[in-house]
DNA sequence: CTTGGCATGTAACGAGTTACATGATTTG
DNA sequence: CAAATCATGTAACTCGTTACATGCCAAG
């Protein structure tokens, strides 16, 4: 099963460039919500998609701070996005040591344990807080756009409101299984 | 920030055998719940903790069959597995190419949007039944045991639980974005 | 005066996938 | 008779992380 074409994280690359021109590292900032990737592997692999066409590149020059590289899509790496979203999708990829630990969790002390869903529950919460402040500034910011399926703003969206979900979802779970510890 | 002890993977084959010994290529077939590896990936790091006596193997000979070779932890195996869950969260690992596809989803065909969406939907189906069958069959086998925290069957059914949740909620999602589309 | 943000890059290493390799039994 | 299941392993490769490298500015 050879892998045709660009990988994932190339495609979310140039998703992010269709949806606006930015740097490198302003990627590296909003990239967390589908897929985690460092600096030190966004760099090369823009420079490679500069390379073969599928990105354009201005150099800004800055005062005080390092020069920046504002990479846009062009024509090609348009056309290719196009392309990919109808071809089969892959699994996946979720790697959660929590809830490797969720597994082994009867090996725990109840006070570790509940520590732990705690923690974790804690953590969803200002997920939820920050995403909500998100959500609320683009219904503000762009109104019916963001339901209009043909708007850059409308694929943001319901990524945006997906990821709500999957943290509000998160805490219910927390919610439920401390109930477990506490009778 | 130096990581020190074993990989996500490690604890995860650590966790598994805590429940019960099983061979590798069962392990294979379970681990997809939390982190997902191929058995290439997983031999060699089996030989590896054993090595390193976090394991005990035992070679079963088989007819008609290769033999096989069932793992079981160790006391140290246990005490490292117990020592790692109050250790600080790594954060989840998620690589997921349907939400880059849906961030882009504003360029293409409604028609291909669509059928992205009822695909997703359809497999998430899919995955619930199995889901269903399997939490079904635990309450009959084990009942009460199940909310038990102290019983090794506590932890498979919290995350089965989770995993359930997620797959249901993945649903609701793809429902109400394919309503973008209909009106 | 130190921590964090802005801004880009490379080198070395560890993690993970794909393909190669083998071989009997059962099911369609 | 082909495909799937059981069962384990290695080699070559790609992907991803950690650490190294630089340097100015603003805020506490």
């Amino acid at each position: 099963m050879e892998r045709i074409g660009l990988n994932g994280l190339s495609y979310s690359l140039l998703g992010m460039l269709a949806y606006k021109s930015c740097t490198g590292y302003e990627i590296s900032k909003m990239l967390e919500v589908f897929w985690q990737a460092k600096h030190s592997q966004i760099y090369p692999l823009l420079i490679k998609l500069e390379e073969e066409g599928y990105l354009s590149v201005e150099v800004v020059p800055q005062i005080g701070k390092p020069d920046k590289k504002v990479y846009s899509i062009t024509a090609l790496g348009v056309e290719t996005l196009e392309k990919w979203i109808p071809n089969p999708l892959q699994e996946s990829i979720v790697r959660d040591e929590f809830l490797a630990k969720i597994y082994s969790i009867w090996l725990a002390e109840p006070t570790t344990a509940v520590k732990l869903l705690e923690q974790r529950c804690q953590f969803f919460r200002h997920k939820v807080a920050e995403r909500d402040k998100l959500i609320t500034q683009m219904e503000t910011e762009y109104g019916d756009e963001l339901t209009n399926p043909s708007s850059p703003h409308f694929g943001r969206y319901l990524l945006f409101m997906r990821k709500l979900q999957m943290e509000q979802d998160e805490i219910d779970w927390c919610l439920w299984a401390l109930r477990f510890f506490y009778q």
